[in-house]
DNA sequence: GCAATAAGTCAGAAATTTATGACTACTAAA
DNA sequence: TTTAGTAGTCATAAATTTCTGACTTATTGC
């Protein structure tokens, strides 16, 4: 875990920008779910295979940092907590499309 | 240095596509570098500082693997040889640049 | 206050990626 | 056939990322 935060390093390589925010072995898998349907942590623990607690709660907290993600607290029975697309985050939508297409 | 080629990923998980491949260190720099004009490979040693040969040179081979950059020998007096842009490569500039734009 | 459930954090281990320094291969010219 | 320049490879070390399992916090209902 660096002390380095993601937005450091965007202000230092900007022409790396939102590369290296979705670089991370769970982070694509996590904004593709992202895409479909509002996020839960234990959810995506199970959805994503091969994954764990740590890695998926930084991933997710640098997701959010970045303004990717937005983070939803419901206090309901048991604590309930959502991760949602932001704007920004759906703007990424079409571009990783793009992208996916060229491959 | 994994087994597995950047090649295989993309196979068996095309929703990450060309994020990966342009993940490592210095991949991005290198394409940017690319986009700008020819490589060589003594030269990239000089202008990405903080580098090292052998990441470079995993980091030339598999760009060249995926398409986006293409190896030329030149037998001259000493050795040259020149990596650059694809046609596929050419056409994610673009891309990137939009990437870039929404940072 | 106590139980149950969801969402984490934390320290340390394991795995993966990147860096270092010595060594090799190829080319042309002398 | 030796030399000089470019482009690497290779073994191993260092650094970074990811994983594991135990522990913590917050919430509601009893």
């Amino acid at each position: 875990m660096t002390t380095k935060s993601l937005i450091d390093d965007m202000e230092t390589c900007p022409a790396q920008g939102l590369l290296k925010v979705l670089s991370g072995k769970w982070k694509p898998e996590i904004f593709r779910l992202a895409v479909e349907a509002p996020l839960r942590f234990s959810n995506l623990l199970r959805q994503i295979q091969g994954s764990n607690k740590q890695t998926l709660s930084v991933a997710l907290r640098e997701l959010e940092e970045v303004g990717l993600l937005e983070k939803i607290v419901i206090k309901q029975k048991p604590l309930h907590i959502e991760y949602n697309l932001t704007e920004k985050g759906k703007s990424l939508v079409p571009v990783l499309k793009q992208l996916e297409a060229m491959s």
